[in-house]
DNA sequence: CGACCATACCTCGACGCCGAGGTATAGCGG
DNA sequence: CCGCTATACCTCGGCGTCGAGGTATGGTCG
Protein backbone atom coordinates (compact mmCIF):
# COMPACT_ATOMS: atom_id res chain seq x y z
CA UNK A 1 0.00 0.00 0.00
CA UNK A 2 2.91 2.10 0.61
CA UNK A 3 4.29 1.55 -2.14
CA UNK A 4 1.29 2.27 -4.04
CA UNK A 5 0.85 5.60 -2.76
CA UNK A 6 4.84 6.47 -3.22
CA UNK A 7 4.59 5.95 -7.08
CA UNK A 8 1.40 7.15 -7.30
CA UNK A 9 2.49 10.55 -5.22
CA UNK A 10 5.76 10.82 -7.76
CA UNK A 11 3.58 10.33 -10.49
CA UNK A 12 2.34 13.73 -10.73
CA UNK A 13 5.43 15.52 -9.67
CA UNK A 14 8.92 14.76 -8.13
CA UNK A 15 9.16 15.15 -4.54
CA UNK A 16 11.58 15.22 -1.48
CA UNK A 17 10.72 12.59 1.51
CA UNK A 18 9.70 14.93 4.02
CA UNK A 19 6.73 16.43 1.21
CA UNK A 20 5.92 12.76 0.41
CA UNK A 21 5.26 12.19 4.22
CA UNK A 22 3.27 15.10 4.48
CA UNK A 23 0.90 13.92 1.21
CA UNK A 24 1.00 10.55 2.82
CA UNK A 25 -0.46 11.91 6.16
CA UNK A 26 -2.66 13.46 4.36
CA UNK A 27 -4.48 10.29 2.21
CA UNK A 28 -4.10 7.71 4.99
CA UNK A 29 -2.22 9.47 8.34
CA UNK A 30 -5.91 9.97 10.16
CA UNK A 31 -6.45 6.33 10.07
CA UNK A 32 -2.54 5.01 10.22
CA UNK A 33 -0.14 7.70 10.76
CA UNK A 34 2.97 6.30 9.02
CA UNK A 35 6.50 6.41 10.34
CA UNK A 36 9.85 7.68 9.05
CA UNK A 37 10.80 4.64 10.15
CA UNK A 38 8.76 3.11 7.68
CA UNK A 39 8.79 5.38 4.64
CA UNK A 40 12.24 6.00 4.66
CA UNK A 41 13.01 2.15 4.02
CA UNK A 42 10.25 2.01 1.81
CA UNK A 43 12.07 4.61 -0.34
CA UNK A 44 15.54 2.98 -0.44
CA UNK A 45 13.42 -0.13 -1.99
CA UNK A 46 12.06 1.34 -4.55
CA UNK A 47 15.37 2.85 -5.20
CA UNK A 48 16.96 -0.67 -5.11
CA UNK A 49 14.63 -2.06 -7.23
CA UNK A 50 15.38 0.79 -10.11
CA UNK A 51 11.58 2.38 -9.62
CA UNK A 52 12.95 5.75 -8.65
CA UNK A 53 16.04 8.15 -8.21
CA UNK A 54 17.51 10.04 -6.13
CA UNK A 55 18.78 13.37 -6.52
CA UNK A 56 20.61 15.47 -4.20
CA UNK A 57 19.68 19.30 -4.16
CA UNK A 58 22.56 21.08 -2.12
CA UNK A 59 20.17 24.10 -1.00
CA UNK A 60 17.64 26.00 0.92
CA UNK A 61 16.49 23.37 3.42
CA UNK A 62 18.69 22.31 6.79
CA UNK A 63 19.68 18.71 5.73
CA UNK A 64 20.40 17.83 2.14
CA UNK A 65 17.20 17.12 0.32
CA UNK A 66 16.59 14.45 -2.17
CA UNK A 67 14.47 15.08 -4.70
CA UNK A 68 12.88 11.53 -5.66
CA UNK A 69 11.75 11.33 -9.65
CA UNK A 70 10.17 8.29 -10.97
CA UNK A 71 11.66 6.40 -13.37
CA UNK A 72 10.15 4.99 -16.74
CA UNK A 73 10.05 1.40 -15.04
CA UNK A 74 8.39 3.01 -12.22
CA UNK A 75 6.00 5.31 -14.47
CA UNK A 76 5.49 1.56 -15.47
CA UNK A 77 5.18 -0.06 -12.17
CA UNK A 78 2.18 2.31 -11.35
CA UNK A 79 0.59 1.66 -14.51
CA UNK A 80 0.63 -1.96 -14.01
CA UNK A 81 -0.19 -2.32 -10.37
CA UNK A 82 -3.21 -0.07 -11.11
CA UNK A 83 -4.39 -1.85 -14.20
CA UNK A 84 -3.86 -5.58 -12.20
CA UNK A 85 -4.68 -5.11 -8.58
CA UNK A 86 -3.67 -7.36 -5.99
CA UNK A 87 -6.96 -9.01 -4.83
CA UNK A 88 -6.08 -7.22 -1.00
CA UNK A 89 -6.00 -4.06 -2.79
CA UNK A 90 -9.80 -4.65 -4.02
CA UNK A 91 -11.03 -5.82 -0.79
CA UNK A 92 -9.18 -4.25 1.88
CA UNK A 93 -10.75 -0.18 2.38
CA UNK A 94 -7.58 1.21 3.46
CA UNK A 95 -5.83 -0.08 -0.06
CA UNK A 96 -8.66 0.33 -2.16
CA UNK A 97 -9.00 3.99 -1.44
CA UNK A 98 -5.37 4.61 -1.91
CA UNK A 99 -6.14 3.02 -5.27
CA UNK A 100 -8.74 4.60 -6.28
CA UNK A 101 -6.61 7.99 -5.58
CA UNK A 102 -4.28 7.13 -8.38
CA UNK A 103 -6.43 5.18 -10.39
CA UNK A 104 -6.69 8.44 -12.87
CA UNK A 105 -3.24 7.83 -13.90
CA UNK A 106 -4.57 4.55 -15.78
CA UNK A 107 -5.39 6.99 -19.31
CA UNK A 108 -7.18 3.87 -20.77
CA UNK A 109 -11.23 4.11 -19.52
CA UNK A 110 -11.81 0.39 -20.20
CA UNK A 111 -8.98 -0.42 -18.03
CA UNK A 112 -10.08 1.84 -15.29
CA UNK A 113 -13.33 0.98 -15.66
CA UNK A 114 -12.22 -2.64 -15.27
CA UNK A 115 -10.65 -2.05 -11.92
CA UNK A 116 -13.88 -0.60 -10.73
CA UNK A 117 -15.91 -4.04 -11.89
CA UNK A 118 -13.65 -6.20 -9.58
CA UNK A 119 -14.82 -3.90 -7.08
CA UNK A 120 -18.14 -3.85 -7.85
CA UNK A 121 -18.29 -7.93 -7.88
CA UNK A 122 -16.30 -7.61 -4.67
CA UNK A 123 -19.06 -5.77 -3.12
CA UNK A 124 -22.12 -7.52 -4.57
CA UNK A 125 -20.89 -11.03 -2.86
CA UNK A 126 -22.85 -12.06 -0.06
CA UNK A 127 -20.62 -11.77 2.88
CA UNK A 128 -21.78 -11.39 6.70
CA UNK A 129 -19.87 -10.90 9.49
CA UNK A 130 -21.74 -13.36 11.77
CA UNK A 131 -23.24 -16.51 10.66
CA UNK A 132 -24.94 -19.22 12.72
CA UNK A 133 -23.86 -22.40 11.55
CA UNK A 134 -24.18 -21.74 7.34
CA UNK A 135 -26.85 -19.09 7.70
CA UNK A 136 -25.85 -15.43 7.75
CA UNK A 137 -27.39 -13.08 10.41
CA UNK A 138 -28.48 -9.72 9.33
CA UNK A 139 -28.33 -6.72 11.39
CA UNK A 140 -32.09 -6.75 12.34
CA UNK A 141 -31.07 -10.56 14.47
CA UNK A 142 -28.88 -9.06 17.03
CA UNK A 143 -30.03 -7.48 20.19
CA UNK A 144 -26.68 -6.04 20.80
CA UNK A 145 -26.83 -2.66 19.47
CA UNK A 146 -22.69 -3.19 18.38
CA UNK A 147 -22.81 -5.87 16.18
CA UNK A 148 -25.78 -4.06 14.68
CA UNK A 149 -24.55 -0.72 14.47
CA UNK A 150 -21.59 -2.67 12.65
CA UNK A 151 -23.96 -4.24 10.20
CA UNK A 152 -25.71 -1.10 9.90
CA UNK A 153 -22.85 0.72 8.77
CA UNK A 154 -21.24 -1.68 6.68
CA UNK A 155 -24.28 -1.85 4.50
CA UNK A 156 -24.81 2.00 4.25
CA UNK A 157 -20.96 2.05 3.13
CA UNK A 158 -21.82 -0.59 0.59
CA UNK A 159 -24.80 1.11 -0.80
CA UNK A 160 -23.36 4.55 -1.10
CA UNK A 161 -20.39 2.95 -2.75
CA UNK A 162 -22.25 0.49 -4.98
CA UNK A 163 -24.33 3.65 -6.16
CA UNK A 164 -21.12 5.62 -7.07
CA UNK A 165 -19.24 2.49 -8.87
CA UNK A 166 -22.69 2.74 -11.21
CA UNK A 167 -23.27 6.62 -12.11
CA UNK A 168 -19.38 6.15 -13.04
CA UNK A 169 -19.52 3.23 -14.81
CA UNK A 170 -21.95 4.64 -16.85
CA UNK A 171 -20.37 7.94 -16.86
CA UNK A 172 -17.46 6.32 -18.68
CA UNK A 173 -19.27 4.76 -21.04
CA UNK A 174 -18.99 0.89 -19.87
CA UNK A 175 -21.70 -1.63 -18.52
CA UNK A 176 -21.41 -2.46 -15.32
CA UNK A 177 -21.47 -6.08 -15.95
CA UNK A 178 -18.94 -7.48 -19.12
CA UNK B 1 -6.24 -6.77 15.69
CA UNK B 2 -5.99 -10.49 15.96
CA UNK B 3 -5.28 -10.87 19.92
CA UNK B 4 -8.55 -8.86 20.02
CA UNK B 5 -10.52 -11.05 17.84
CA UNK B 6 -9.63 -14.47 19.57
CA UNK B 7 -10.21 -13.21 23.11
CA UNK B 8 -13.31 -11.72 21.81
CA UNK B 9 -14.80 -15.45 20.35
CA UNK B 10 -13.16 -17.01 23.31
CA UNK B 11 -15.00 -14.78 25.51
CA UNK B 12 -18.58 -16.10 24.72
CA UNK B 13 -17.63 -19.75 25.07
CA UNK B 14 -14.36 -22.04 23.74
CA UNK B 15 -13.17 -22.94 20.60
CA UNK B 16 -10.98 -25.01 19.24
CA UNK B 17 -8.34 -23.75 16.53
CA UNK B 18 -10.00 -24.37 13.14
CA UNK B 19 -13.43 -23.24 14.83
CA UNK B 20 -11.75 -19.90 15.63
CA UNK B 21 -10.14 -19.60 12.36
CA UNK B 22 -14.09 -19.72 11.08
CA UNK B 23 -15.03 -17.37 13.33
CA UNK B 24 -12.18 -15.01 12.61
CA UNK B 25 -12.20 -15.37 8.73
CA UNK B 26 -16.41 -14.83 8.81
CA UNK B 27 -15.57 -11.98 10.51
CA UNK B 28 -12.55 -10.28 8.97
CA UNK B 29 -11.85 -12.44 6.31
CA UNK B 30 -13.89 -11.11 3.27
CA UNK B 31 -11.45 -8.36 3.87
CA UNK B 32 -8.05 -10.09 4.72
CA UNK B 33 -8.03 -13.82 5.14
CA UNK B 34 -6.48 -15.14 8.13
CA UNK B 35 -3.60 -18.15 7.62
CA UNK B 36 -2.70 -20.47 9.86
CA UNK B 37 0.69 -19.08 9.77
CA UNK B 38 -0.87 -15.98 11.92
CA UNK B 39 -3.04 -18.28 13.93
CA UNK B 40 -1.07 -20.55 15.86
CA UNK B 41 1.88 -18.43 16.74
CA UNK B 42 -0.95 -15.82 17.93
CA UNK B 43 -2.51 -18.44 20.21
CA UNK B 44 0.96 -19.53 21.02
CA UNK B 45 1.63 -15.77 22.39
CA UNK B 46 -1.51 -15.79 23.94
CA UNK B 47 -0.82 -19.13 25.44
CA UNK B 48 2.68 -17.57 26.24
CA UNK B 49 1.04 -14.80 28.10
CA UNK B 50 -1.49 -17.01 30.41
CA UNK B 51 -4.11 -15.32 28.90
CA UNK B 52 -5.45 -18.59 27.46
CA UNK B 53 -4.77 -22.50 28.19
CA UNK B 54 -5.47 -25.49 25.57
CA UNK B 55 -6.66 -28.49 26.48
CA UNK B 56 -6.01 -31.58 24.65
CA UNK B 57 -9.25 -33.55 23.59
CA UNK B 58 -7.93 -37.06 22.39
CA UNK B 59 -10.98 -37.45 20.58
CA UNK B 60 -13.54 -37.19 17.92
CA UNK B 61 -11.67 -35.59 15.38
CA UNK B 62 -8.71 -36.36 13.15
CA UNK B 63 -5.51 -34.43 14.81
CA UNK B 64 -5.71 -34.02 18.85
CA UNK B 65 -7.79 -31.14 19.18
CA UNK B 66 -6.99 -28.31 21.50
CA UNK B 67 -9.66 -27.10 22.76
CA UNK B 68 -9.01 -23.07 23.89
CA UNK B 69 -10.22 -21.39 26.97
CA UNK B 70 -9.61 -18.16 28.62
CA UNK B 71 -8.47 -17.62 31.70
CA UNK B 72 -9.16 -15.40 34.49
CA UNK B 73 -6.47 -13.21 32.91
CA UNK B 74 -7.42 -13.44 29.29
CA UNK B 75 -11.06 -12.28 30.54
CA UNK B 76 -9.72 -9.37 32.32
CA UNK B 77 -7.26 -8.64 28.90
CA UNK B 78 -10.36 -8.70 26.61
CA UNK B 79 -12.46 -6.14 29.06
CA UNK B 80 -9.16 -3.71 29.36
CA UNK B 81 -8.29 -3.36 26.00
CA UNK B 82 -12.50 -2.65 25.33
CA UNK B 83 -12.20 -0.16 27.80
CA UNK B 84 -9.32 1.41 26.64
CA UNK B 85 -8.75 0.94 23.17
CA UNK B 86 -5.42 1.76 21.34
CA UNK B 87 -5.60 4.87 19.26
CA UNK B 88 -5.66 2.62 16.29
CA UNK B 89 -8.78 0.71 17.02
CA UNK B 90 -10.53 3.83 17.27
CA UNK B 91 -9.14 5.35 13.93
CA UNK B 92 -8.73 2.23 11.31
CA UNK B 93 -11.81 1.07 10.17
CA UNK B 94 -10.84 -2.51 10.47
CA UNK B 95 -9.93 -2.45 13.88
CA UNK B 96 -12.65 -0.42 14.77
CA UNK B 97 -15.43 -3.11 13.73
CA UNK B 98 -13.76 -5.65 15.38
CA UNK B 99 -13.69 -3.76 18.59
CA UNK B 100 -17.66 -3.07 17.86
CA UNK B 101 -17.91 -6.70 17.65
CA UNK B 102 -17.24 -7.80 21.09
CA UNK B 103 -17.99 -3.85 22.95
CA UNK B 104 -21.01 -5.61 24.52
CA UNK B 105 -18.37 -7.50 26.92
CA UNK B 106 -17.76 -4.48 28.62
CA UNK B 107 -20.76 -4.87 30.68
CA UNK B 108 -20.86 -1.08 31.58
CA UNK B 109 -23.19 0.88 29.45
CA UNK B 110 -21.36 3.93 30.75
CA UNK B 111 -18.06 2.69 29.88
CA UNK B 112 -19.44 1.16 26.53
CA UNK B 113 -20.72 5.29 25.65
CA UNK B 114 -17.23 6.86 26.95
CA UNK B 115 -15.64 4.07 23.85
CA UNK B 116 -18.48 5.35 21.33
CA UNK B 117 -17.25 8.88 22.16
CA UNK B 118 -13.76 8.72 21.31
CA UNK B 119 -14.75 7.12 17.93
CA UNK B 120 -17.50 9.89 17.53
CA UNK B 121 -14.63 12.31 18.39
CA UNK B 122 -12.17 10.77 15.82
CA UNK B 123 -15.37 11.17 13.03
CA UNK B 124 -15.79 15.29 13.84
CA UNK B 125 -12.26 15.98 13.08
CA UNK B 126 -12.12 17.37 9.74
CA UNK B 127 -10.24 15.50 7.71
CA UNK B 128 -9.64 15.61 4.32
CA UNK B 129 -7.44 13.19 1.85
CA UNK B 130 -5.90 15.65 -0.57
CA UNK B 131 -5.15 19.45 0.59
CA UNK B 132 -4.08 22.36 -1.35
CA UNK B 133 -1.01 24.02 0.88
CA UNK B 134 -3.07 24.10 3.99
CA UNK B 135 -6.69 24.08 2.66
CA UNK B 136 -8.87 20.81 2.58
CA UNK B 137 -10.33 19.85 -0.96
CA UNK B 138 -13.71 18.90 -1.49
CA UNK B 139 -15.37 16.20 -3.53
CA UNK B 140 -16.89 18.78 -5.61
CA UNK B 141 -13.56 20.41 -6.26
CA UNK B 142 -12.43 16.90 -8.05
CA UNK B 143 -12.98 16.82 -11.88
CA UNK B 144 -11.31 12.98 -11.47
CA UNK B 145 -14.14 10.49 -10.56
CA UNK B 146 -12.15 8.51 -8.48
CA UNK B 147 -11.28 10.87 -5.59
CA UNK B 148 -14.79 12.17 -6.14
CA UNK B 149 -16.22 8.65 -5.18
CA UNK B 150 -13.20 8.62 -2.59
CA UNK B 151 -14.50 11.75 -1.19
CA UNK B 152 -18.38 11.01 -1.55
CA UNK B 153 -18.12 6.96 -0.25
CA UNK B 154 -16.24 8.74 3.32
CA UNK B 155 -18.57 10.76 4.05
CA UNK B 156 -21.47 9.02 3.44
CA UNK B 157 -19.56 6.28 5.62
CA UNK B 158 -19.00 8.84 8.16
CA UNK B 159 -22.79 10.17 8.15
CA UNK B 160 -24.28 6.61 8.47
CA UNK B 161 -22.07 5.58 11.88
CA UNK B 162 -22.46 9.34 12.94
CA UNK B 163 -26.20 8.99 12.91
CA UNK B 164 -25.55 5.20 14.30
CA UNK B 165 -23.54 6.60 17.18
CA UNK B 166 -26.11 9.35 18.05
CA UNK B 167 -28.97 7.32 18.33
CA UNK B 168 -26.89 4.10 20.18
CA UNK B 169 -25.19 6.86 22.93
CA UNK B 170 -29.03 7.64 23.35
CA UNK B 171 -29.94 3.97 24.10
CA UNK B 172 -27.32 3.90 26.50
CA UNK B 173 -28.75 6.55 28.29
CA UNK B 174 -25.51 8.57 27.54
CA UNK B 175 -25.19 11.93 26.13
CA UNK B 176 -23.04 12.33 23.03
CA UNK B 177 -20.80 14.59 24.88
CA UNK B 178 -19.21 14.33 28.30
C1' DC C 1 22.13 34.24 22.82
C1' DG C 2 20.01 30.33 24.18
C1' DA C 3 15.82 27.55 23.94
C1' DC C 4 12.91 25.48 21.09
C1' DC C 5 10.67 23.79 17.15
C1' DA C 6 10.27 22.53 12.30
C1' DT C 7 12.65 20.63 8.63
C1' DA C 8 15.11 16.68 6.76
C1' DC C 9 17.18 12.37 6.78
C1' DC C 10 18.63 7.89 8.56
C1' DT C 11 19.35 3.29 11.47
C1' DC C 12 18.20 -0.43 14.32
C1' DG C 13 15.96 -4.18 16.88
C1' DA C 14 11.64 -6.19 17.83
C1' DC C 15 7.65 -8.02 16.28
C1' DG C 16 3.73 -9.54 13.74
C1' DC C 17 2.09 -11.31 9.42
C1' DC C 18 2.29 -14.09 5.30
C1' DG C 19 2.80 -17.93 2.20
C1' DA C 20 4.55 -22.22 1.55
C1' DG C 21 5.42 -26.17 3.30
C1' DG C 22 4.70 -30.34 6.37
C1' DT C 23 2.05 -34.09 9.29
C1' DA C 24 -1.87 -36.96 10.25
C1' DT C 25 -6.64 -38.88 10.49
C1' DA C 26 -11.52 -39.50 8.95
C1' DG C 27 -14.79 -40.03 5.49
C1' DC C 28 -16.45 -40.29 0.85
C1' DG C 29 -16.85 -41.73 -4.02
C1' DG C 30 -15.23 -44.61 -7.69
C1' DC D 1 -8.27 -49.75 -1.98
C1' DC D 2 -6.94 -45.53 -4.05
C1' DG D 3 -7.41 -40.70 -4.40
C1' DC D 4 -9.57 -36.75 -2.78
C1' DT D 5 -11.22 -33.48 0.45
C1' DA D 6 -12.06 -31.76 5.03
C1' DT D 7 -10.46 -31.49 9.52
C1' DA D 8 -6.76 -30.18 12.60
C1' DC D 9 -2.39 -28.66 13.88
C1' DC D 10 2.31 -26.86 13.38
C1' DT D 11 7.03 -24.67 11.59
C1' DC D 12 9.89 -21.73 9.06
C1' DG D 13 12.05 -17.97 6.37
C1' DG D 14 11.21 -13.62 4.59
C1' DC D 15 9.50 -9.25 4.74
C1' DG D 16 7.24 -5.02 6.05
C1' DT D 17 6.08 -2.10 9.87
C1' DC D 18 6.80 0.20 14.08
C1' DG D 19 8.78 2.91 17.71
C1' DA D 20 12.65 4.77 19.57
C1' DG D 21 16.60 6.60 18.85
C1' DG D 22 20.19 9.57 16.42
C1' DT D 23 22.14 13.69 13.48
C1' DA D 24 22.07 18.25 11.66
C1' DT D 25 20.53 22.91 10.13
C1' DG D 26 17.49 27.02 9.92
C1' DG D 27 14.07 30.07 11.88
C1' DT D 28 11.52 32.27 15.65
C1' DC D 29 10.85 34.14 20.10
C1' DG D 30 12.08 36.11 24.33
Amino acid sequence: MLKLAILGFLYDRPLHGYELRRHLSALTGHVRPISDGTLYPAIKRLETAGLLVRETEPGTAAAPRHTLHLTEAGRTALRDRLREPEPLDISDENRWFTLLAFLRHLADPAAQAAVLRRRLAFLAEPASFFYEGERPLGAEEFADPFRRGLLLVARATSEAELGWLHATLAELGEPAAE
